[in-house]
DNA sequence: CTGTTAGCGCGTTCAG
DNA sequence: CTGAACGCGCTAACAG
């Protein structure tokens, strides 16, 4: 097939007018019934496809969604795609995904590559690297709405869908607390992450709240990896008075954490607990099973598409109000840090 | 910003023409290096950003992809939309996603969509429920080609990336064999897949170059679950003789029969081994340590991304004759099947 | 209910 | 080296 068919084609075949034929097409209401049922008939014997693209050129609209993410490579983003997806699919959109490996200058170019393909909104999760967002203005000056999703930065005035990273944390660290730990640590991720940052201020609340000192040295300054994880331990355990317990800013850390101290012959949770932060798939299967705090990752996906397509449809979208959308962290107590249950 | 700028706007701001700035700014060789240098500066100031749907409507090329696949939710894909994107973007195309969710219409809508998008070239995996492959077919007679990877079809005459997976079958239960276990079983998937057909292959040839009859009755017809890994031990275990190993053919599969094994009391790898197949994230992480067949998921995308890359280059790309890649299998040994070693 | 006209923004002729 | 003119395929506005 060299020539795609198109609504001209239709159009002769039936001694319509390209424009009755996209109206009939497009089910419009004053197209009559017997037109839109020959119309369609044809256009399935002339295997007709729309062309989106000058479909929409002339209309301005794309219906497509920019998602941008750090890396499709760890659960968690897989999981929010999933969600964002399969929603922006079953509502006509389509989703192009870009990743900035955690680096800024990539995002920039995702940012870009979105305003050129005319996206009619974007979602995106910031990258590890990025403090200046100056690119997301750059979207909206182009007349495009964003939403924010875990990774967010409050500096902007972005509409967002997060987890309550602060309850969650407070939830971990209370647990840590009831179940008769008496000095709690902390594996923080870094700080200028408006997420983990609320992970700590959750930790210290809790402490607070159960008239705990909160004891700085017991906070490690790392990061969302196992290695860090590991360091974390290393660390922690040299110190002159040790901690009997660990809240890790994310899952991957925890592990890491859960592996040395398993090396290290310490028993969990009899005389060490810990608990993570993210519920990745694999918590449930290492040994012990890892506690953790489950951020709903595929609703966040379907609320961070809901958000924007509400946006979307406004007047002046790129300037609606910012929207804050937070969900409920979930606690999943398992093994690793519950010395009642099994 | 009302209305975003267009070549228009940089032609009048420099008393040029619109043909002028466009070959000015993709770097035609006719164009003055003096006229080039203006251009850009004024598109900077301008802050233009090159309207991607209006010159994929004339140039008749989008420099989109579209990526089919079962569910972002698995790592495996997560990984291989990972590599996809990164080569992707890096050649300046964008890549759109659609999940099948493991049905058959969905799989249609997406490719659907992607012939509506006018995309450059499709990259699909299989969802389980899919036989017949017509809408690939479509697709071709749209011009579009077609790269099919790691669940393909070979009814269809399509390019498609896969690992040797008779290879890592056969490495699999091989090693087992060398393990010193005597009755190896197999938890098979669906058998319309070629790539688990191919897993059920290797197992045999393996026992057959060792000398070991095939017993049929040691194959259970499971599926890549968790569920149906635990339900396959239920049903070999209850055979009037029992194997003392499995090779699963899927690692979700394999965790299953672990986790059951552990819970009924054996011993592993002493009383019992057992080896996956995908090399999936959490192997590492159990106890004992899964065995597996890694996939080269990473390198799979890469590859998928580079023979679609090559075939868009032909003319009459869609008919370009059907190019079949092949990777490695990577084994790693862990704990879960070692006898010998720790 | 349907036809006519026009234009979205770009790239590609063909001239000069 | 640059300008003028056209058209990709579709839809919106205006007629009738």
């Amino acid at each position: 097939m060299k020539r795609r068919t198109t609504l001209q084609d239709i159009a002769l075949d039936l001694n319509l007018t390209p424009a009755t034929v996209s109206r009939a097409l497009n089910n419009h209401p004053e197209i009559s019934e017997k037109t839109k049922k020959i119309v369609e008939e044809t256009a399935v014997r002339l295997n007709y496809n729309r062309n989106k693209i000058a479909s929409s050129l002339r209309s301005g609209k794309t219906y497509v969604i920019g998602v941008l993410i750090p890396t499709a490579e760890r659960a968690f983003f897989g999981s929010v795609i999933h969600g964002i997806t399969n929603l922006a699919n079953e509502n006509g959109y389509d989703v192009i995904i870009y990743q900035s490996n955690e680096k800024h200058d990539y995002e920039i170019k995702g940012i870009n590559a979105f305003i050129s393909a005319r996206v009619d909104g974007i979602l995106a999760s910031l990258s590890k690297d990025t403090i200046d967002c100056s690119h997301f203005l750059n979207a909206k000056e182009h007349d495009i709405p964003v939403v924010l999703f875990d990774r967010v930065n409050n500096d902007l005035d972005i509409s967002s869908v997060t987890v309550n990273d602060f309850k969650g944390a407070y939830l971990a660290t209370e647990h840590l607390i009831k179940q008769g730990f008496k000095r709690i640590a902390h594996i923080a991720g870094p700080q200028h992450i408006k997420a983990f940052n609320d992970r700590l201020k959750g930790y210290m609340r809790a402490l607070q709240a159960h008239h705990i000192k909160f004891d700085p040295l017991l906070v490690y300054a790392g990061d969302i990896s196992l290695e860090e994880g590991k360091a974390g331990v290393d660390y922690l355990l040299n110190l002159p008075a040790p901690p009997d317990a660990i809240f890790a800013v994310e899952d991957f850390a925890a592990l890491g954490a859960l592996k040395e101290l398993k090396q290290r012959g310490l028993q969990i949770p009899e005389a060490f607990g810990i608990i993570g932060f993210c519920n990745d798939l694999f918590g449930e299967h290492t040994s012990p099973a890892l506690s953790s705090i489950d951020q709903q990752t595929v609703i966040m996906g379907q609320e961070a598409f809901k958000l924007i397509h509400h946006i979307i449809q406004q007047d002046d979208a790129a300037n609606f109000p910012a929207t804050k959308v937070e969900l409920e962290p979930i606690p999943f107590f398992r093994k690793s840090s519950s010395r009642a249950v099994v």
